[in-house]
DNA sequence: ACAAAAGTGTTCGGGATACACCCATGC
DNA sequence: GCATGGGTGTATCCCGAACACTTTTGT
C-alpha cells in the first residue's frame, strides 16, 4: 500500500444535500469525543493527501467518514482566512487528529447532492455518528463549517436555477409532485402546479413513464425521468434574453 | 516590517480583464528571462503568506507584478491537480523563484476586472513585462494557466449573464453602444438596438447624465451611469421563472 | 455635402400568470 | 363514501423579436 503523505495546509470540507420529498438536509457528523468532552458537530472534510486531486480528497473523505460513495460533488468555494482554525474550542480536536495542530490549513468546499433512499450514511474514522439535518435547523458547527455550508447553500441554489444541476436529488423515476416539492425547498417558494407541470413537459425536461405509483392512498401519480438530451444541451442564447426555468 | 512567511503548498492566480470598447483584453505576464532563456507568459500570481487571506493575496500579488490596485477582484476556482506544476518547461522558472521548487501547489484563481482607460499596468517583480492580449489570441501559458484563464472567462460569462458583475470594465460614465459592445463581447454574439435601449432603460439598469460626448465626428451620444439601486437588489423571483437581461 | 454613429416605434407571437374542478385509489 | 393527492384548460398580459429611417455632429 502506498504511504498516505498529507498535505497539512491543505483541506476539503463537503456539504452534502439530500431531499425527503419535504425540504432540503444537509449530512452532518459528530466529532468523536476528546478527552472525554463530547466532539462538536461538523462537515465531513479532512486534510487532502500529497498525491491526490482535490476531487479525489472530497470522495475520499466523504467515503471513510460517511460511507457515502459515488455522489454528485462540485467543488464551490476556497476558504483561506488565516485564522479559520485558530478558534480556542477547536484546539482540542486539533491536539488530538492532527500532526500540525497549528498549521494554517484553507479548505476547498464542495458540496455534494445525494439520492437520500439510496444511502445509508455510517460513521466511521474521527466521526462518531453522521445525521441528516434539516437545512432551517442547522446548528452551531466546528470551524468555520457554518459559513462553508450557508455558501454552499446558495451556491447550490445559484446552480439550480440555471439547471446545471438538481435531478441528483431525486430517484430515477419520480412523480411531478415530487419534481415541484423539490423545486419548492430549493428555491423556498410555492409553485402554481398547472403552470409548473405545463412548463417542464413544454420543455421537455423530464420523459413520461408507462408506470405508476403503487400503494399510496390516493389517484397514483404517473412516474417520469430525466431527459438526458435536454439535459446536456449547453445553455443557448435565444436573444440577450436567456430563461431560467 | 513583519517576516514574509510564504505557504509553500498555496498559490493565487488572477485572471484580469479589460474592455477597450471592441474587445475584451485579458492581462499577462512575461517571465523574467532564467539562464538566459526567455521567460514564459503567464497568469499574474504567486504563493500566499502565512497571515493573509486569500483575497488579500491576490490583491498583494496583482499589485506587485502589474502595478494594478483596487480592482473589483473575486474567486472563481481552485486547482488542485497534483502534477500541475511539474512539467519540465517550467522546471527552471520555478528552480529559480521559489524556495521548493518540488512542492505540490494548489493554487486558487481569481478573476478581476478593470476598466483599462484608469489603469496603466507595469512590470514589477519577477514579471519582466505585462501586456494586454485580446481573450481570442491567447498564447501558450506557464502551468496550467491556460485552464485557468479559460475556466475564468466561463465564468465571468455566467456572472456576467447573472447580472452580478460586468460594469467594473466600463468607466464611470458610458454610452448605450458602449454598454451594447460590452454585452457583445462578453456574450459573444449580436445584438439589436432597438430591442437592447428599450430593455436597460425599462429595466433602470441604467441611469440617463445630463451630459453628452465630445469631439467625436458624428452625432454626439448621450452618457448614462450604473443605476446602483437595482444593481444591489437581490435578484427576485417574479415565478418560477426568471429571465436574465 | 458627406460620413459616421445616435436615436427612435410598431407589429407579432409566445410565454408567464392566475385560477377551480373532476378523477382514481385505499381504507 | 370519504379522504387524499393527481391531473387538466383558458383568458390576459407583458416581454422578446424583427425591422428602417431620421438626426446631429465634424470635416
Amino acid at each position: 500500500m502506498k504511504e498516505r503523505v498529507i498535505n497539512p495546509n491543505v483541506s476539503v470540507d463537503c456539504a452534502v444535500f439530500g431531499f425527503d420529498n419535504q425540504s432540503l438536509k444537509a449530512l452532518l457528523i459528530e466529532q468523536k469525543p476528546v478527552d472525554g468532552n463530547p466532539g462538536h458537530k461538523a462537515l465531513p472534510g479532512d486534510l487532502v493527501l500529497n498525491d491526490e486531486s482535490l476531487d479525489d480528497a472530497a470522495s475520499r473523505v466523504l467515503r471513510e467518514l460517511t460511507g457515502i460513495e459515488g455522489i454528485f460533488l462540485r467543488q464551490f468555494h476556497t476558504f483561506g482566512d488565516p485564522n479559520r482554525v485558530k478558534q480556542v474550542q477547536d484546539l482540542d480536536w486539533l491536539k488530538s487528529y492532527r500532526d500540525n495542530p497549528d498549521a494554517r490549513v484553507i479548505t476547498v468546499g464542495y458540496y455534494a447532492l445525494v439520492k437520500m433512499d439510496e444511502f445509508a450514511p455510517e460513521a466511521s474514522s474521527f466521526a462518531e455518528s453522521v445525521f441528516w439535518q434539516d437545512i432551517h435547523e442547522i446548528p452551531s458547527l466546528a470551524f468555520d463549517h457554518n459559513s462553508i455550508l450557508d455558501a454552499a447553500l446558495i451556491r447550490l441554489r445559484e446552480e439550480f436555477e440555471n439547471r446545471k444541476v438538481g435531478f441528483e436529488l431525486l430517484p430515477e423515476k419520480f412523480t411531478l409532485s415530487q419534481l415541484q416539492s423539490l423545486y419548492e425547498a430549493i428555491e423556498d417558494r410555492e409553485l402554481d402546479k398547472r403552470n409548473f407541470r405545463k412548463k417542464v413537459l413544454k420543455e421537455k425536461l423530464v420523459l413520461p413513464l408507462d408506470e405508476k405509483q403503487t400503494g399510496v392512498v390516493h389517484k397514483p401519480a404517473r412516474l417520469y425521468e430525466l431527459n438526458l438530451d435536454i439535459r446536456n444541451e449547453q445553455p443557448v442564447h435565444g436573444s440577450f434574453v436567456t430563461t431560467k426555468i
